[in-house]
DNA sequence: CCGTATCCCACGAGATACTG
DNA sequence: CAGTATCTCGTGGGATACGG
């Protein structure tokens, strides 16, 4: 499906996919932890507040939507860091309208 | 929760709440249609392609949520129209936004 | 430390049929 | 015309427990 713009047409499909991941429960949370910069695991989930399964599973999604990467370090203890793509730090203008609109209409 | 924007604190809720109710399928579909204007049910369904039982769903969230105003008309055959409030309206620069992030990370 | 497994429940979507 | 009713199925969340 197509829809025109002014300028541009644009692909519905893949709109709604983002905003169906973004309106996820944590999506939004986890963006903006890790927009301030690499996280691992349990230092993520101190400012997400989510549970590990759901955590776990929000970030799958995420990686398979190419939003995120996973850093495995070979350590003692093991460490694993989540960081964003540029794909998803591209999404910060978003972020930034969505919170401008909250501000004025919540 | 609390977030810090850098210079304002969100409430993460109701942006959570907003991208939850956009992230649902039709929202977007049903919001860039309104906003070339008023539309009745079945005109707004030829746009968006939902099923009924879906696109009411969603535009009782749409009015509970108050992005969505009803109304009918005493007419026959009965009609009703279906139109964006402003808070909805002002949600534009969102989707713009994500229209331009569509563009180039499709 | 970084998750996965399991159970249970609730909601959401598709399809089809039907009504004020 | 503008929806609702019903059924069926799959997915997602909460909670708790456990494994590499």
């Amino acid at each position: 499906m197509l829809l025109y713009n002014g300028t541009v047409s644009i692909d519905v499909q893949t709109i709604e996919s983002a905003l169906g991941l973004l309106g996820q429960q944590g999506s939004y949370r986890i963006l903006r932890a890790l927009l301030e910069g690499p996280l691992r695991f349990g230092e993520l989930q101190e400012r997400t507040g989510l549970l590990p399964r759901t955590q776990s599973l929000r970030l799958k999604e995420m990686m398979a939507a190419g939003w995120v990467t996973r850093h495995q370090f070979a350590e003692v203890p093991p460490r694993v860091e989540y960081r964003l793509t540029d794909k998803a730090r591209a999404l910060e203008p978003v972020l930034v309208e969505v919170e401008r609109w909250a501000e004025r209409y919540a």
